[in-house]
DNA sequence: GGGTATTTGTCCGTATGTATG
DNA sequence: TCATACATACGGACAAATACC
């Protein structure tokens, strides 16, 4: 009979049938207890190591249940064949990894993408969360709706109707983890061989998806003269990726004629279609909102794509896109055995987020807290001489900035980047290898989302010493 | 014993043990348990409602204190003698119970992707997120890793190691939210105009997610005689779609030589990969797991594709990706830029799961349930002489019966729905218009994930009465 | 070789500590 | 502070297998 000497002091606060357990499975699946060999009797054991038999029959249990023992009744337990039994062996350390993921000091984060998290109410996710969890369990852990649960589709179509004149009910509605994976999703229903036309420069992620996906890609001087619709009636498309309410990243606003115009040219053909991107519409701060290009469509030809990535957190990762009919019986068909990429637990918490008024209220509160942070950024910016022209700061959370230096737009960026600024040029955002608008100074994209007024100002402080240096 | 069936849910937010007292009072007073009868131990009780043991404590106690019941020590609760008891609650009347006696059809619940949530570690979870929501918290709003939290991809990469052989690093690694996601990632990766060799029948969605990216799609008989690399000669493809562990829906498993010839057709040129799709590896009932295809692939020319959608659950939506060097630097290269689909409360959530060691374990308990279920359905599927032969059943979580009668399948499977059964048929696994095999009778997948012993037992009796009828 | 004491797994009720709201 | 719920730990009662006389 196996004798173990078994260590209940150590091992931290650890209960002690797991002490238990955990040393006898450690011997058994090292090899120090052979297999067919029996284990001393629950009061045996309990014995000798000063415990009620209880316990030990807590451990004895756990082991059983994993398959690393059997029980014999009135016989006694016994250890079992553990060859093929998984075993994760516990974390031996990986300095070198770790090292090597050692996050680099990036002091001022001026990602266009970023949010700011200082703001958010984690209380009411911490309570929303417990309250998910709590009730209604193991209906969570079963494949949901394929288009994302219904009641959460049904708060987005309410407030998209309300916040952006989008004309949806939430049938029409497909969630899914992030706009990049709706895009990929977009492809699919699309079908192979599309042509489409995108805004230079633009979001790269978008027009990488429709390259890889075959796709011809064509594209056209955003903010230039040229009208969208003759662009695409000589590019010959059949799809058109738009961001009119606050194009990424110039900022510019699509306006009204030249929607109808668009919308026109995509009703001349059953083959064509528009995308909305409306990635940023939460924060305008001028004026009233423009209502988006779905909404004054009759023809039914506009895809719309949405996120919470800005409103909420680009970890998150839930966007949606509304269909109009004919696509959406397209879905249907050739996709709609896919599951939906959003865990269940994530749209159920952010359906009570929305549903019970949670969302609205942190838009709100949002809205001011950027204003002001754009306001501080924009002020800021006019008392330096190397900034020069601004675009569009009247929406979305960032600004666009002309910089009169002769350095260039990459060398600019990195230096700042050495010094702990992150910022990205305009150029990032070219698509394919053309270039648009010529030669000019570096164009930077100062996103406000996520540092706060002192750390906007150090940042501007490191970009005021990298140009003077320059000067020199 | 009495066996209770207290519904926890209805009846509003009143505490668990006043539900449970209630319940139990009622059917005292109303005569349905006769006096002297025992009830159910607490913590037979607790177990079966899904409850803590003190909670019914708690309502044993409440009933104990009004004479409803006695306790004998280390015997158990009797119900005492009422006669002429007052009862002490103004019995409120309770529409809710009445309208629910309008029973809901059963629902007895065989398909193949469906996991047992019962035994599913909720308490562990509830846990963990309280962690992962209290600390750090505001880095979890901000975008992660684009491949995945390096952490969970580490640990991941070593039970992939340990598990399945698989020779990786957590730099090789890409979560996505789902199989299909990472196919979809896959199709742009890989890049348009590829050809493909799948499996028939197979997995209809990666199915349809190469036809819809463009892919040629070949296919040829699973569990024919044919080897896979003399099929994918002869098919000119230079993609292969294969899952050796254990063919969905088929079950079978993909022999050594087979997957060395395999692999030595991949090797011959630079443009071919094999993809391995190796979603229920997890639980093998018989002999040891069988090592993965990638780690006896010396030329790296093997995509590893799995998954926590069975091991954990589906709603989950957390895959994994395996890419040889080859294909990792093109990823970078055209899908760098793509935020992970998993958001990072649940990445992080997983990753506390992992390493802690409850995954492995409640994957060894998952394997003991499991396999108790395959074995109860193997032996009432023998007491039917309307179950042939039987496939799959070393492995995964269904099987495959040959049923015998002259009814369709599609017939038999629409008929079992109409009565609450959900079965599918193989022929729903058939890839393209292709048919394979000949004609022969329905084939039947049994999924014995979700439902348990009684809901199993009931769904074959179901499928008794309508395979009788129809002899008749 | 048959009865008996012992050992054993399994069941049971109970008490206490702790987290949460 | 109190109600609710859960996790941990305790020791008694029982039937079946086993060892012993």
């Amino acid at each position: 009979m196996i004798e173990f000497m078994i260590d209940l002091q150590g091992g931290g606060k650890a209960p002690l049938y797991e002490k238990i357990y955990g040393y006898i499975r450690d011997e058994i699946a090292e090899g120090r207890i052979r297999r067919g060999e029996k284990l001393p009797s629950t009061r045996l054991l309990a014995e000798n190591l000063a415990v009620s038999r209880s316990t030990v029959e807590m451990a004895y249990e756990q082991l059983l249940a994993e398959g690393y023992i059997s029980a014999e009744p009135c016989r006694g337990f016994f250890v079992c064949d553990i060859t093929g039994l998984y075993r994760l062996r516990q974390s031996v350390s990986h300095p070198q990894t770790e090292a090597a993921h050692g996050r680099e000091r990036v002091k001022v984060d001026f990602s266009p993408n970023a949010v700011d998290t200082r703001a958010f109410p984690f209380h009411i996710l911490r309570k929303i969360n417990r309250t998910v969890l709590s009730d209604d369990t193991e209906e969570l852990l079963e494949a949901g709706d394929r288009q994302g649960e219904y009641a959460l589709r049904n708060v987005i179509a309410r407030y998209l109707h309300q916040a952006r004149g989008v004309n949806c009910r939430a049938a029409d509605l497909i969630l899914g983890a992030g706009n990049e994976y709706l895009q990929l999703l977009l492809t699919q229903i699309l079908g192979a061989g599309r042509t489409v036309l995108m805004e230079n420069p633009g979001y790269p992620q978008a027009y990488r998806t429709f390259c890889n996906a075959g796709y011809r890609v064509k594209t056209f001087c955003a903010g230039g003269k040229g009208a969208v619709c003759e662009e695409a009636q000589r590019a010959g498309v059949d799809l058109v990726y738009v961001m009119p309410s606050h194009q990424f990243p110039m900022g510019t606003v699509m306006p009204l004629n030249q929607r109808i115009k668009l919308l026109e040219w995509a009703a001349a053909d059953e083959g064509r279609f528009l995308i909305e991107d409306d990635h940023d519409s939460e924060f305008r701060y001028r004026g009233r909102p423009i209502p988006s290009l779905q909404s004054i469509d009759c023809h039914e030809k506009v895809i719309y794509l949405g996120t919470f990535s800005k409103s909420i957190a680009p970890s998150l990762r839930i966007s949606y896109m509304v269909l109009p009919p004919v696509l959406l019986e397209r879905y249907q068909r050739v996709c709609g055995f896919y599951s939906v990429t959003v865990p269940r637990v994530q749209q159920e918490t952010l359906c009570m987020f929305i549903g019970d008024g949670y969302f609205e209220r942190h838009l709100n509160k949002m809205r001011g807290v950027y204003r002001d942070k754009r306001d501080f950024l924009l002020r800021e910016l006019k008392k330096r001489d190397w900034a020069g022209h601004i675009g569009g700061e009247s929406a979305g959370l960032h600004i666009l900035v002309e910089v009169r230096t002769a350095m260039g737009e990459k060398e600019l960026c990195r230096r700042a980047e050495e010094r702990g600024v992150r910022i990205s040029g305009l150029s990032e955002y070219m698509l394919g290898s053309e270039i648009c608008g010529g030669e000019r100074g570096p164009r930077l994209l100062f996103g406000y989302g996520k540092p706060d007024e002192a750390e906007m100002g150090q940042g501007l402080f490191i970009l005021d010493c990298i140009l003077k240096e320059e000067q020199k």
